[in-house]
DNA sequence: GTATTGCATGGCT
DNA sequence: TAGCCATGCAATA
């Protein structure tokens, strides 16, 4: 108690003069924003001076509204109170209930708090701030936690693990809420005129202590607030179980205590909250915040929102049969020792009564709790499969409420972080696959982690994950051709997902599709704008590393070489439909039109013509296409045209990108590694799929590539001799032989008819690489099937197992030159180890060596 | 033959 | 791995 000179109040706006001063009021925190402050014993309603210490200069938290905010006069009271005013209460101030309160919490501010616990606020003749907070202080970490309520972190809102948000499943994973959330939400309360509840007859009991009275506010569920405009309730429902109060009484047994799955926590909106509580209009709610003060909470009624589930094909069959989630039956609606259970009056929002018997079946040692008799009720609300029921219950007289929410409006895409899938078609309530788990299908952060994000993230979720979509979509055919395809994710049996994996199964063929798109979104993706990548290097492997920001997906282009030996790409525009030539580096929006064309201005209007001529495009094209296809492999017709045109020397251009002038670069050289840069050569991007083809280019003049080239020679000139040897022992078996069927009809490769290759040696037909994989086809465009493999094993290649790769082994013929041929080109880089290690060896290479080189495979440039 | 009931099964968490 | 629960299905009305 700080005795001063001066006999004015502390408060500049009161001009008493006391000789008995009294310290401020003590804050919890104990600390002194206050302690040398003088006032005197009034209460200056309308002033806000004496929240503001004039002696130490601190204010109070801007989070908070001003005084008056809460306590005007009573008229006064029910007109600032507006929905926006209450907001900031709810955000910030003395909240009388106990959920919206537990939206803030966050036990690692526990000093924001404390300065602003909503019993420390000043309200004159009210509850004893001093015991208050006395007995918060001494309450225990787990109250402490429960009352405390809002914090502030950065600006933001942190939601608390008890937490639920409008999706009902926050709280699983605390996330960042911008402030303004908080105005979001009002209080819906119904007023009671035949009956006091619980809370009020307890808060209003004029022998309660004020202790009392706050054991009996802290302990009360049966509060709603709802986040106004995002359609969805917070809910009465802790993340404990320990709310389980049934007309004010909570559970004796122990039963509800559990966590309520997310998928169940009622995300009641707005409207039917206010269907319900229709003719109570929002200023009841401002009432009762303030006759909460008053200590005068008559009249009042609440609607805690219970729970609810989305209808299963079961559900909404004829059966008339709804299961119920254990927990939650067990929670709200009332015990039942027989299986024949009891009959339930539920009352929908329209005012109508239903009576359902509520009874359960033995199931595996357990109960499976069901109402019977929905079909009606179903009907009436005129639900489906997919579509969900809620469960609320009006307080204090604990009647029932059910109602009813379409699927297609319901505003968060996850009830425990489900996502829609582009394509679905939400609007179909019998299908539930509109909504899906996004740790299922997509993204990252599902509460199938464990974790869930708040509506809001979900929200962004799923913006960017429609934004991924959009993105494919528009970039790439064939993810447009699939999400024309395939709208739906398909189920096998119910026509409900629900939530469960079992609901979103995908079928094979499905999956496949899915992985092929995965696989074009891989070719699509480009560094982030403005993104520098750090580098680090794997086993001779350059990869980018992007800490700050994921590849984003960017208009598939097709890159090359231009005259100037420049590396562009191509790009096509989305409306015009002609290519353009951008930088190597451009980062491509997935639409792109020739307006954006900064680059070439000239081509900047789809007007201006293409700069590609016919013939070049027909190049571009089929690489594009080629890309684009899901076919691994273009028709023969294809290669033999291609080949045709631009003969093995164009290959050997097309081969190593940067070799080539002036033609556009097959897709297939692109890099296939979504973190490597377009044109990477690192052996990441080079290989491809499967570990099938070169590592190396055909200029390459390595240890490992030098040595095999030898060890080849050497091994041709012996089997050739072989083979003339048995040839010139069974001659007739070998014409039988050659006009054999089996025999291959494009490894002819002493013939060499075919266009592009007539004329080649051997040597030069492996160093193209014309002939194909086991399937014996003709090379196809892709350079680097055209480049020399060194994945041979000359000494194995009858020991192979057919699981090496490809299964080329099954299709292995007479010849060595053959069978060689198509052994260089099929089998996997997985035995590559074992096969130069051999070579090296003979070379006399050592194993460690060997390792060293095949660590630098990818840029083995390097000295070995 | 149809509807209802009660239980069992199996996918999923 | 236990428990939940969607659904199938046989028994029954």
């Amino acid at each position: 108690m700080s005795s001063s000179t001066t006999k004015v109040c502390f408060n500049s706006n009161c001009k008493e003069a006391s000789d008995k001063w009294r310290r401020g009021w003590r804050r919890r925190t104990g600390d002194s924003a206050y302690e040398d402050g003088k006032f005197c014993e009034t209460f200056h309603l309308n002033s806000s001076g004496w929240r503001c210490c004039e002696s130490c200069g601190k204010t109070p938290n801007p989070a908070w509204p001003p005084p008056s905010h809460f306590l005007p006069s009573q008229p006064e009271r029910m007109k600032d109170l507006s929905v926006k005013t209450w907001s900031a209460i709810a955000g910030s101030g003395p909240v009388p209930w106990r959920q919206a309160p537990s939206l803030f919490s966050r036990p690692d501010t526990q000093s924001n708090v404390q300065s602003r616990m909503p019993f420390e606020i000043d309200v004159s003749g009210g509850i004893d701030r001093h015991h208050i907070c006395e007995r918060l202080s001494n309450a225990s970490p787990e109250m402490k936690q429960e009352r405390s309520y809002e914090r502030f972190v950065n600006g933001k809102l942190r939601l608390g693990p008890s937490e639920t948000l409008q999706n009902g499943n926050a709280g699983l994973d605390m996330k960042e809420q911008p402030y303004p959330f908080v105005n979001d939400f009002k209080p819906v309360f119904l007023k009671n005129d035949s009956s006091t509840s619980n809370l009020s007859a307890r808060a209003s009991s004029s022998k309660m202590t004020d202790d009392a009275q706050l054991s009996a506010i802290i302990s009360q569920p049966s509060v709603v607030s709802t986040p106004v405009g995002r359609q969805v309730s917070h809910i009465a429902v802790d993340s404990s179980g320990e709310s389980q109060i049934r007309n004010g009484k909570g559970r004796g047994d122990g039963r509800g205590r559990n966590q309520l799955l997310p998928r169940y926590r009622p995300q009641i909106t707005n409207e039917e909250l206010q269907q319900i509580s229709s003719e109570y209009p929002i200023a009841v709610a401002v009432f009762m915040i303030i006759s909460f003060f008053l200590n005068d909470l008559k009249k009042i009624s609440f609607i805690t929102p219970l729970f609810e589930k989305m209808l299963s094909a079961s559900d909404a069959g004829r059966i008339g049969r709804l299961v119920l989630p254990k927990k939650c039956a067990e929670a709200y609606f009332p015990p039942i020792s027989q299986p024949e259970g009891l009959p339930l009056k539920v009352q929908d929002v329209k005012g109508k009564e239903w009576v359902f018997q509520f009874r359960f079946w033995p199931n595996n040692n357990s109960r499976m709790y069901v109402l019977e008799g929905i079909t009606p009720c179903i009907q009436s609300m005129q639900l489906q499969a997919g579509d969900v029921v809620t469960f609320s219950r009006l307080e204090p007289e604990g009647k029932l409420v059910m109602g009813g929410r379409k699927a297609s409006a319901i505003p968060s895409l996850d009830q425990g972080d489900e996502v829609t899938v582009i394509g679905t078609d939400a609007s179909n309530p019998g299908d539930g696959s509109a909504r899906h788990k996004s740790g299922d299908v997509i993204s990252g952060n599902g509460q199938r982690k464990g974790k869930s994000s708040n509506n809001l993230m979900s929200q962004n979720a799923r913006v960017d994950q429609e934004n991924t979509y959009s993105e494919i979509d528009k970039s790439g055919s064939l993810a447009e051709k699939i999400l024309e395809d395939k709208p739906v994710i398909h189920t096998k049996k119910s026509s409900n997902l629900s939530v469960k994996n079992k609901r979103l199964r995908i079928d094979n063929e499905d999956v496949i599709e899915l992985k092929l798109t995965w696989r074009e979104a891989q070719g699509l993706m480009r560094p982030p704008a403005k993104i520098v990548p750090s580098f680090f290097v794997v086993e001779g492997c350059e990869f980018e590393e992007f800490e700050e920001a994921a590849p984003v997906i960017g208009r598939p282009t097709i890159f090359g070489i231009d005259h100037f030996g420049e590396k562009i790409q191509w790009v096509q525009c989305e409306d015009c439909f002609k290519w353009r030539k951008v930088p190597a580096d451009a980062l491509l929006p997935s639409r792109w039109i020739c307006s954006e064309n900064v680059w070439d201005l000239d081509r900047s209007l789809c007007s201006a013509d293409e700069e590609l001529t016919k013939e070049q495009l027909e190049h571009l094209l089929p690489a594009m296409n080629k890309d684009a296809s899901r076919k691994e492999d273009i028709t023969d017709q294809d290669a033999d045209l291609f080949v045709a045109l631009e003969g093995l020397d164009a290959l050997a251009n097309l081969a190593i990108q940067g070799e080539g002038e002036g033609l556009p670069i097959s897709s297939e050289s692109r890099t296939k590694h979504p973190r490597h840069k377009p044109g990477c050569t690192c052996i990441v991007c080079l290989q491809p799929p499967s570990g099938k083809g070169s590592k190396h280019s055909q200029s390459c003049d390595c240890v490992v590539c030098s040595s095999l080239k030898r060890r080849f020679r050497t091994l041709m000139e012996r089997r050739e001799k072989k083979q003339l040897e048995k040839e010139a022992d069974s001659s007739s078996q070998s014409l039988q032989w050659q006009q054999s069927p089996e025999k291959p009809q494009a490894v002819d490769t002493h013939a060499g008819t075919d266009a592009g290759i007539s004329g080649l040696n051997q040597e030069e037909v492996v160093k193209w690489g014309y002939l194909d994989e086991a399937n014996g086809r003709k090379s196809s465009t892709s350079p680097l099937k055209g480049q020399i493999d060194l994945n041979i094993q000359p000494d194995r290649e009858e020991e192979l197992s057919p699981s090496s790769d490809s299964g080329a082994m099954k299709h292995l013929l007479p010849g060595s030159a053959d069978r060689f041929f198509r052994q260089q080109r099929s089998f996997g880089s997985d035995v590559i180890g074992d096969l130069v290690g051999k070579q090296m060896q003979q070379d006399g290479i050592g194993g460690a060596n060997f390792i060293s080189c095949m660590a630098l495979d990818g840029s083995h440039q390097k000295t070995v």
